[in-house]
DNA sequence: AACTATTTATAAGA
DNA sequence: TTCTTATAAATAGTT
């Protein structure tokens, strides 16, 4: 601001390696974190592309971005190379469920029909039942 | 090169808005595209963040990078999000996991996803997936 | 969080 | 797609 602090060298040139200072990295880390979801958005707006963008900071934390949602965004990747199949899937998860625990199956029955019973509940069940499925997809994949 | 050509403009300001030259939109892309993964690889090496990025392009073609793996970044982030409940089922229906067909998986998500996209299904398809868990308890029972 | 000198990314043109 | 150039945008080091 003052003409008196013309003292600053400015942005240098670093090298790409982990950082040191832990301080630093922390600053860092955030910078280009917003950054880094800028350009993503970005990419979005001008382009029209789907993204979407994870990303778990060195303590853990976990920020997200998705367009047109991170779900969307991550189970489009987790069937992409999904062929149409013209099947009837309820079959096929009945054929390979019978060994699944009876009293697991009530429990699940007893909610879905709590579920039912309340109209205004039966969006987020639907995505829990996809989270579990997109889970069950990760598992297997690992 | 030569200094005749000295007529560039350089580069532009563009409006933040979707572009409407085809031409121009695809290289922005490319460009922007590889921008975005060479930040996001930078973000890992500095300051040891865990980023899971995919885009799809306006073609639908799919790009995707992770460190540590697009897959573990991806698996952390469902893991965590899900609700205690959801944990318990996955628990529950992990040691069964082994014999179901994860194609059939994959169709039952896409079936899913559908589904929440149409606000007036979705009380059929609890009902349908009702129906599913009885007739196994029925099964289960005889 | 703000500043600013510099580096880096990139829009346009070839 | 690849290269160049002028300029916009991001950011490292500092306060």
């Amino acid at each position: 601001m003052s003409s008196i602090s013309r003292v600053s060298k400015g942005r240098r040139k670093i090298e790409m390696k982990k950082m040191t200072k832990e301080s630093n990295l922390q600053v860092t880390f955030s910078k280009r974190r917003s950054g880094l979801f800028k350009k993503a958005s970005e990419l979005c707006t001008l382009c029209g592309a789907e993204v979407g963008l994870i990303v778990f900071s060195p303590r853990d934390k976990v920020f997200s971005f998705g367009h047109p949602s991170i779900d969307t965004v991550v189970n489009r990747y987790l069937t992409r190379t999904l062929p149409y199949a013209s099947r009837d899937t309820i079959q096929l998860m009945e054929a390979n469920m019978r060994e699944l625990n009876l009293r697991g199956l009530n429990v699940q029955l007893t909610k879905f029909t709590n579920q039912l019973d309340m109209e205004n509940k039966r969006a987020e069940e639907l995505k829990q039942l996809q989270k579990v499925v997109e889970a069950l997809i990760s598992l297997e994949k690992t």
